[in-house]
DNA sequence: GAGAATATCGGGTGAGCGAA
DNA sequence: TTCGCTCACCCGATATTCTC
């Protein structure tokens, strides 16, 4: 008769079969494989031992699953590596980029049940393993805005009238998801999201005057100083000429308004006080 | 003339998927 | 049906140039 350690070499042998599709694969699906690879597991046996063969079954998955993590890690860095050839210049000084999991690894951190916790990992890395193949590549930062986007970076002005637009044009050519009611609770100052204050780089804090500020008030402030101190360029708009204290910030004569505020994100650090 | 493109950030949230 | 997870998007702020 079969015994549970016997099934436990046999999932083994189920999980690194070259022919398994990992993307596929599931406790149901190694459930099943196990009657054909040895007649002494019949159905019924199973059915009497089902709890106990599903228990091995996770147990031998999540030994699969640490045993392929340290492979896996290493051809996808590897991969990314070779992405990131086109963006060497992105430099250190890029803390950033959407974090990937912004909660997972807290919320795992509260659950102490085994099987289940067993269940949920297999459940997320399987989940995880078919979106990431099915997934656009990554992209660098977050995924280009579809060009048909509603008249984004629009002024606070001209938001509320293209609320009414669409509800009228619900048939919007991407077909957005809409958001039902999108998150107005920061309104008054949450803190939160871009209300964030953040401190300011002693250089990038005598311009604006205050040593903590929102990324979008440091923005703002920037501009007020450059129209007052005249420093853009009047054949280049877009250009603006340093003075000593600009310069003090930036380390350059001038820089391209895109560019400004492509460094500033080195002059803006989280307030500590978490604000 | 209107709107898109360009650049950047953190946090909130809906969509979508698979497993239980 | 519910749950857990990842991804994509949205939000504010700014000015100029380009395209339709």
């Amino acid at each position: 008769m079969a015994d549970t350690s016997r099934i436990a070499l046999l999932v083994q042998n189920i999980l690194n079969a070259p022919d398994v599709d990992l993307d596929q694969i599931s406790v149901k699906v190694v459930r099943e494989k196990l009657p054909q690879m040895d007649e002494d597991i019949t159905e019924e046996w199973m059915d009497e031992n089902a709890a106990e063969v599903k228990a091995i079954i996770k147990e031998e998955f999540a030994k699969f699953q640490a045993d392929q993590e340290p492979e896996q890690e290493e051809q996808e860095e590897d991969a990314e590596g070779e992405d990131d050839d086109d963006k060497v210049e992105e430099g250190p000084s890029s803390p950033k980029r959407r974090k990937t999991s912004h909660s997972d690894e807290g919320k795992k951190a509260t659950k102490d049940d085994g099987d289940a916790e067993i269940a949920r990992q297999l459940s997320s890395e399987l989940n995880a393993r078919s979106r990431r193949s099915t997934a656009k590549p990554a992209t660098k930062t977050r995924a280009k805005k579809s060009p048909t986007k509603r008249g984004k970076y629009k002024s606070a002005d001209t938001i509320d009238s293209d609320m009414d637009s669409d509800v009228s044009s619900s048939e919007a050519p991407t077909k957005k998801r809409k958001r039902a009611e999108p998150a107005k609770k920061r309104e008054g100052g949450g803190g939160g999201g871009f209300s964030k204050l953040m401190r300011l780089s002693a250089p990038l804090a005598e311009i604006i005057g205050c040593e903590k500020e929102s990324r979008p008030q440091v923005v703002k402030k920037l501009w007020v100083y450059i129209k007052d101190k005249e420093l853009q360029n009047p054949n280049n708009k877009r250009e603006i000429l340093a003075d000593d204290k600009f310069r003090a910030v930036f380390s350059v004569d001038k820089i391209d308004m895109f560019q400004m505020n492509k460094k500033l994100g080195a002059h803006l650090y989280p307030d500590e006080d978490g604000s």
